[in-house]
DNA sequence: TATTGACCGAAAGCCATTTTTAGTCAAGTC
DNA sequence: GACTTGACTAAAAATGGCTTTCGGTCAATA
């Protein structure tokens, strides 16, 4: 019998060769039978874990933001001030994911454009994660008077929304620039978000 | 002889015919002799006032910045507080590009890709432009005392920067959502983004 | 001197044919 | 019998050869 263990490692490898080879091919030359021979197993098999070519992708960008949001989360327990709790949280969201999917290089555009419509929806959802996390960070700062009150969640979207231009959504990491810069901007802005909140 | 005023009115209209079918065809259906008919002249004459195609394109963009900033210098020029100013440009900066490609609907991304390269780095030249009106404001607020002090154009990028993502760059005026809610995003924002330099 | 539209070559559209590929499922494996 | 598979199919994409369209030019014209 399949465990479930097994299951999920599957899985994760069929989205490790969908990594691979979207940044090889892109979307749309990256064939089922691409994926199924880089992880080992029979075509059909692949439809075991996913229902289509399109879920596999999507899920796979899941999967960086499922990963994401365990750093954010990660970040939201440390024991540092809540201000460079926050700081680190939005850089690490804006490097983590230039960096996710910095080796796709001209391949972007052709995952974004046939992936449009479903991508955007998610992205509503993504963001709604990621506020949520950055929110209970807020909420503690204001709990603990570093700073001002306010609806926290409100905040944290606002926090996400004015750094979402330095994320590779539909520019690719080429076209937004050294890692370096984002990452400074990203630091940058928050910084004076920051100002915005403190008491 | 032609006067330069003639010129100049040949050369609008020549935009205002642009403007118009690229709303209805999009950029790629679009064509030159279309332009021509449409402004009453022959097919060579547009030729006499731009040098390509993707030139007059361009040149209609940069049409819908040069308006933008001008609006943007009256208000940097009105005798409300600096607060008042910067806030009333930021959202006039989103919602004024909302409304110029408004009507686009789908064809915004058949001219962004068909354009891409070219529009991008003008991207950056409008942001330019944009970010030297808000800092001459920021400027005199810290003058003023209004504003903590701190470099006046890097602050003015700033919030620009964190409000890229509410314009429709990318993202048709139809993915962006409501005008109502983006504007309402955008003074949101912007007021977090004023506590934050305020002293 | 200013304007034009006939003209040219390149690019885009078209369509019929071939190839590839997403997704299925009967057969095979352990 | 639970799980996996690859041959199979219908649909989509690529190919190629032909036709039309269109961006851009420039000699003719007003």
């Amino acid at each position: 019998m399949r465990t479930a263990v097994q299951t999920k490692e599957v899985r994760d490898a069929i989205l490790d060769a969908t990594d691979m080879l979207l940044a090889r091919y892109g979307y749309k030359k990256m064939t089922i039978d691409d994926i199924a021979n880089e992880v080992g197993i029979g075509k059909g098999s692949v439809y075991l874990h996913f229902s289509s070519k399109e879920e596999i992708a999507l899920s796979h960008v899941d999967r960086i933001i499922e990963r994401l949001c365990d750093k954010l989360s990660a970040i939201a327990e440390q024991n540092i001030s809540t201000e460079k709790r926050i700081e680190k949280m939005i850089v690490t969201r804006v490097t983590f994911r230039f960096e996710s999917v910095q080796h796709y290089t001209q391949s972007l555009n052709d995952l974004l454009s046939s992936l449009r419509e479903n991508l955007l929806s998610r992205r509503k959802k993504y963001h709604d994660a990621e506020a949520k996390i950055i929110a209970s960070v807020i909420k503690s700062g204001q709990k603990s008077g570093d700073f001002r009150s306010g609806n926290a969640l409100q905040l944290a979207n606002s926090f996400l929304l004015a750094t979402n231009s330095l994320l590779p959504f539909n520019l690719s990491t080429k076209e937004l620039g050294k890692r370096e810069d984002i990452e400074k901007s990203a630091r940058n802005l928050t910084r004076l978000l920051l100002r915005g909140i403190k008491k």
